[in-house]
DNA sequence: ATGTCAATAAATATCGATATTTTCAAATCT
DNA sequence: AGATTTGAAAATATCGATATTTATTGACAT
């Protein structure tokens, strides 16, 4: 039996499908945090067999997204302030660096690659797609740091932050302080080549996003 | 049919039995760095059916030791000399920040962990379980940090890093310096509280044996 | 000889069917 | 009544069998 899809395209792998639904699933509070996460359940819910969405899960443990205990399932990593604090913690720390290093071996072909992230999120402004170029952008800024480990690191963090926005406010509330400036700030510095004044301009947008984010998470 | 395993004992699971008998085939070289990763081999060699295989290559993935390329398998983590010097950085980066988070929260039940681990670590020098105590040792160091998935970062990158001891010199050799006075080095600093002579101390003994390390791996 | 293409072989990915383990609740004993 | 044991019921983990995809080999045309 030949798996002709729906629209006839080509899915990659039915692990891949599962893997990213899921992650998506997990990141806007779909699957609430600290859930119990049931094979079968996902299995009908994918329409798919139980072993992609298991392999799916373990992949997922690896983002910190989902939780594995031996002979006991998975579930969708809790959620909690502390947990919040540290994300944010590490993400300043790790994405600091991470500018500096790219920074420091700027290229033509890097700075373009950055006016045109830009470029692509502020086009997209207020787009349900505007998610997806906001952390474009984000990580355009640390891929030219030449460390993969810390850029994989990174990339986690922010996924992981994703969710505590959905959490705060269902996903929206977050456009009332002028977030576009401040991308716009970020973006100068690191262009102009200052790499102090990128770097602020990261930390400032970062703490000033978690600060905000704190007021609205009380139920954690 | 029971699976009345081989000496009657009664193991957890076998996606955690191959989980960690792959974890240590990596980790000291029997299945070397870049190498493909057969299912139907390690299957075999493992004794047990592809699932719990695939299930555990799939959880090494978290702890960067696998890499996995959709619809073509697995394979063991690549090695390099910039990996090697990238675990290095981010090692001294973060667990500089997590022991000085652990000493901050200094309680006495911390340092009553801290003096038994270095305890048993000298006692246990030459032994073939030294590699364990001494991971054992470090991690403890780090454990009053309060912040999980710092440390978690932590134990990962110690992980990738005997993988390039065992790379350097078949896991032997590293014993030429005075390895034991520096361990005692931290450890009196720590147990004393003094946080700058603790991370001095803890940083130079991580840079020391990267930098004997990296004249050894000339391979790379 | 050399590069392309088809046929074959090998390996991965996935399914459906069981065996095992855990969970939950009712029944039993103190 | 309260704690403990026992037995379904549910869920996880694992196997063995296929379908699909990728890699390899050898024939054929240039």
């Amino acid at each position: 039996m030949n798996m002709m899809d729906e629209t006839g395209g080509r899915e990659t792998s039915a692990t891949r499908a599962a893997y990213l639904s899921l992650r998506e699933m997990i990141l806007v509070g779909e699957l609430p945090a600290g859930q119990k996460l049931k094979i079968e359940q996902l299995r009908a819910r994918l329409n798919m067999g139980a072993s992609p969405v298991r392999e799916a899960l373990s992949l997922l443990t690896s983002d910190m997204l989902v939780e594995r205990i031996d002979q006991r399932g998975f579930k969708a990593a809790p959620a909690s302030l502390a947990n919040f604090e540290e994300i944010l913690m590490l993400r300043t720390t790790l994405e600091d660096m991470a500018l500096r290093k790219s920074m420091a071996r700027a290229t033509p072909e890097w700075e373009e690659r950055l006016v045109l992230s830009h470029h692509k999120m502020k086009r997209l402004a207020g787009s349900d797609t505007f998610e997806d170029a906001h952390k474009s952008f984000h990580m355009t800024l640390l891929s030219n740091s030449d460390a993969p480990m810390l850029e994989r690191y990174c990339s986690q963090l922010y996924d992981l932050n994703i969710r505590y926005r959905y959490l705060a406010a269902g996903g929206e509330g977050y456009q009332s302080r002028d977030i576009a400036a401040e991308h716009e700030d970020i973006f100068d510095a690191a262009v102009r080549g200052d790499a102090e004044a990128a770097s602020a301009a990261l930390l400032s947008h970062y703490r000033l996003t978690g600060a905000y984010l704190k007021t609205q998470l009380g139920g954690l």
